[in-house]
DNA sequence: AATTTATATATGAATATACGTATATAGTAA
DNA sequence: TTACTATATACGTATATTCATATATAAATT
């Protein structure tokens, strides 16, 4: 199997596939906090964006399949963020993006809505 | 009816549904090339792309329906373009995209031939 | 008017995608 | 071990998307 190049790079992201990740809104919210916060946990993901936890799990498969995104477990919790080795015209797209649309709905609601999510994570959670 | 709106600004441009229009290859290249040629006819575009009239036509009018391009005839012939009035993001990403994308498959392969395709159309079409 | 060329749309089948609900896995704590 | 929390997956269903084929529209030409 083609494990070991699979985890060194990561297969081509097709550009295409990229955007139709992107084409799903919950996806694309997640991947503009991400970029915004640059990582989060599922449960601080899904409680900011106000879906049930399977949906978010299934979208951040989605995200990890393509390869927009990579993990760390730590303890309980799965912390997400955008791969740092992303391919430029991603990462670009990504920021302009992000820059563009942080301050019109619904991505303008997520961002006080992430924070709180944040917040209370890490009181409730030890630190 | 709101046509009268629609033809002086148009619809908003949905952030979700704008990916999932570029998130099929054909359309992404569609969109890619007008981006790099300013105006095409549709049988340039066929041709360029090797894809069936039907189909051409069908995912031109997607690109249509959710504001991306718009299209002037001349006589038999229609050219299609990007909108002139597209919101900064989506400007701004198409060039970035194209920019980023042009020289590898399958993009690098469509820019030859859509310039193939136009030579051969404007001398068999008069001028 | 009849024909030809360019483009668009309708139809039906195949496939893909998203979702809710139920359940599985894995770590933590008791 | 048992119980609890966080996350992932399976399953069935509903809906969306794509395509090929056939047909419709509209301009140009004869």
């Amino acid at each position: 199997m083609t494990q070991a190049a699979a985890s060194t790079e990561h297969a081509r992201l097709d550009p295409a596939r990229f955007f139709r990740l992107l084409g799903e809104e919950t996806r694309l919210r997640t991947a503009l906090l991400l970029h915004q916060q640059g990582e989060l946990c599922v449960c601080e993901l899904t409680e900011a964006l106000g879906v049930s936890q399977p949906k978010m799990s299934r979208h951040l498969g989605h995200l990890r399949d393509v390869g927009l995104v990579e993990t760390r477990r730590s303890g309980q919790w799965i912390h997400y963020r955008l791969r740092s080795d992303l391919p430029a015209w991603a990462h670009d797209l990504l920021t302009a993006v992000a820059r563009d649309l942080a301050d019109e709905p619904p991505f303008s609601g997520d961002t006080p809505r992430v924070r709180r999510a944040i917040a209370r994570h890490r009181s409730e959670c030890g630190r």
